[in-house]
Formats: C-alpha cells, sequence, structure tokens
DNA sequence: TACTAATTTCTCTTTTTACAGAAATAACGA
DNA sequence: TCGTTATTTCTGTAAAAAGAGAAATTAGTA
C-alpha cells in the first residue's frame, strides 16, 4: 500500500490494473483473471488470496478461480511466505518469460485442437465418393498449413528466450541476412 | 450442393464446416462468423447472403453481420455476379494470405490497444511522486517489450507471404545459421 | 480429537453476448 | 415514379459467461 501519494486520484498502478483487465477481454481471459496477474505482475512482494480480493474489490471465491487459472497458465506461482500458513502468489516477472509462457498456452489451445479437428476431416474426406477434388485440395492446404506453423511454433517455443529476443530484435534483418530475399529493412 | 453422397451422413464438408465454426469460439470470433468463413472457404463458385443463411440455417440478419465481420477482416471479399444484381462473396483461399490477414487483425486489436493502454500508464507513472521504482521499472519492461513485439509484428506482417513461408519452414535453422546460438536442430 | 483458519466447490444472480424476426432503408428496373 | 427485391438496422429473447456469497471440505494447531 503507497502512502504518499493521495488515495482520491487514480494511481498509475491502479491504472495499470484497470486497462490490464480490460485487456484481458480482447485476449481471451477474463477481467479478474486480468487484474489480478496485473496486480502480481507489480508487486515486489508475495501477496494471499484475501489480499488481492480485498485491493481489488473482488469476491474471494472469484480469486481462488482465478489465482487456480494463473497457475496453469504458469503466470503465477505460489510461494511459502515463513510464520504464515496461507498461500501466497508471485508473478513472472520477466516479460519475455511471460509472453513464451502465453504463447505456450494459447498454441495448446488454439492450434492444437484445430489440428485434430482438421486431421478428422481430412480422413473422412480422403473416403468420401464424390467429394470435389478442389474442395479436398483446399482441406488438404489447410491442413498442410496448421501442421507447418505447429511445427514451427513449437521449435520456437523451446528456444531459449535470450535467442528469441535476439531474433525479434534483428526484425526482418534475418530475411536479407539468409538470402532469402524480399524488400529491405524500411 | 453434392449429388453422390447420401445426405443423411455428415458429410467432411459439413464436418470441416461445423468444427470451424466450434474452433471459432477458442479464436475470439463467433460461431457463426466462423461456420461463414468456413463454408465460403470451401465454396468454389461466389455465394450470397441467402444461400448462406440457408445451407448453414442461420437468421439472414446474422448473415448480413457476419459478412459484414468478415470484409473488415478481409478474409472475404464482395464479387458481381454476371445477371444477378445481388451481393456474392468469395473467400481468400490462399492459406498464408489468410494468416497474414488474420494475424494483422489481431495485432490491431490486441497488440496496439494494449500499447497506447500501457504508454499512459507510463507517462503517468513518471509524473508521480512517491512510486516504488522496482514498479515503475516493470512498468517500463512491459512498455519495452510491446514496443519491440509491435515493431517486430509490423516488420514480418509486410514481409511477402512467400517469404514468411520460406523462413517457418526454416524453423529453429535460422538460429544456428544466423550464429545466435542456442540448441541445434531437435 | 476437537477447534480454527484457509481454501475450494456449489448455487444463484447479474451481466454480456449471440441470435432471430420484424421493420426500415436502399437499390434497381419497369 | 412506383413496385419489387436486396440489405441493413433495430428490438426483443435466449443462451452463455462472469462473478458473488454460502456451504462444504481440507489442512493445520492445540
Amino acid at each position: 500500500m503507497t502512502e504518499i501519494t493521495d488515495k482520491n486520484k487514480a494511481s498509475s498502478r491502479s491504472q495499470f490494473i484497470l486497462y490490464w483487465g480490460d485487456m484481458g477481454g480482447q485476449w481471451g481471459v477474463n477481467r479478474s483473471v486480468a487484474q489480478i496477474h496485473a496486480l502480481l505482475y507489480l508487486s515486489t512482494n508475495p501477496l494471499n488470496a484475501e489480499q488481492i480480493s480485498e485491493e481489488l474489490g473482488i469476491a474471494r471465491s472469484n480469486v481462488s478461480n482465478s489465482l487456480k487459472e494463473l497457475v496453469g497458465w504458469k503466470l503465477i506461482q505460489r510461494v511459502p511466505v515463513a510464520g504464515d500458513r496461507r498461500e501466497h502468489f508471485v508473478a513472472e516477472t520477466d516479460v519475455w518469460e511471460m509472453a513464451l509462457l502465453i504463447a505456450r498456452g494459447r498454441k495448446e489451445r488454439e492450434i492444437d485442437p484445430a489440428i485434430r479437428a482438421i486431421d478428422m476431416c481430412v480422413t473422412q474426406a480422403e473416403t468420401e465418393t464424390g467429394l470435389d477434388p478442389e474442395v479436398l485440395g483446399r482441406m488438404h492446404a489447410m491442413q498442410d498449413f496448421l501442421a507447418t506453423a505447429d511445427k514451427w511454433s513449437g521449435q520456437m517455443l523451446s528456444v531459449p528466450k535470450s535467442n528469441l529476443a535476439a531474433l525479434m530484435k534483428m526484425g526482418n534483418k534475418v530475411l536479407t541476412l539468409l538470402k532469402i530475399g524480399g524488400r529491405q529493412a524500411k
């Protein structure tokens, strides 16, 4: 709890939490989850569920479920606090690590099921009589693409984060360096 | 409309539409939108709103709104059909182009607003007295990361799709080629 | 083993989103 | 200009999701 700043004016800290929570909606996680994550990200010490519940004004049960979800994403961790038997939590604070965790979660939730679904379709389509070859071709194109994207993302996500950071900071220079052409860095 | 396959058994085509629609939920677009997209993706000829409405059994108005959203993503296009004044639509069928369009849309909807929000927070935080320097540091770290990700994605999205495809098919070989180290292709 | 504190699960309410049908508007042809 | 057909906007309803509070379970302590 900050002491110096006046309580009436919204602090940048609470602004951050508010914005982050709002953003969560766009990102596919609910507001509570995103807000709790933001709060923990900006906390320099571990917090327990009740502190979170009070600070954000959301129900204790809701906090419990949201914490579970965040632990599932590995964006936060349980930590023991000496002389306190309640569970405390801290957030991953390395932004690159965070990005990797989110990307992994999204791959599991978005790409992997899509691949399973399309594989089933294509399997059936291949046994089907009277199916327009063009339609089968399009299904295959989608299947190939998803397989490529899956393999690529799997590889990228197993790369140490420092290397990924280096790669991203290079930007499209990689293309010219690799001589796979395209326009110059704009 | 296919003639040979029996109508009772679910065709792979309708399976595909069903799965795709379901997936849409995970992806942040609603089921109708995703189903219409799937239908058009598998169509070899342009379809009008009423045909879509009938085939998928969703309300005409719903189709109208969904088509508008898909046009907004540029995943489908209006095309004129000779001798028919109704609007007809075709989908982008190049899967790489599709991926680029979706990535662009997501960047606009997810990254760009996040950047605007965090910039506002950091601006305020810098003028704020009594803010823990560590907290300010974390906000800055997030801001930096988002800026880097934004710049990188902007560059990648302006690269011709054939180059992107080449890059992805290389996978993590790029890292060793660029001598930015890390483990070998696993 | 009983008591207390912490956490999770369950159920109900509120809010949001998706969707259908009706009404209104716009586009085109006679 | 009028009539017809296509399209969009509006409004109400149904379904889904989020969230709060109570109840139940679990874990730790005396």
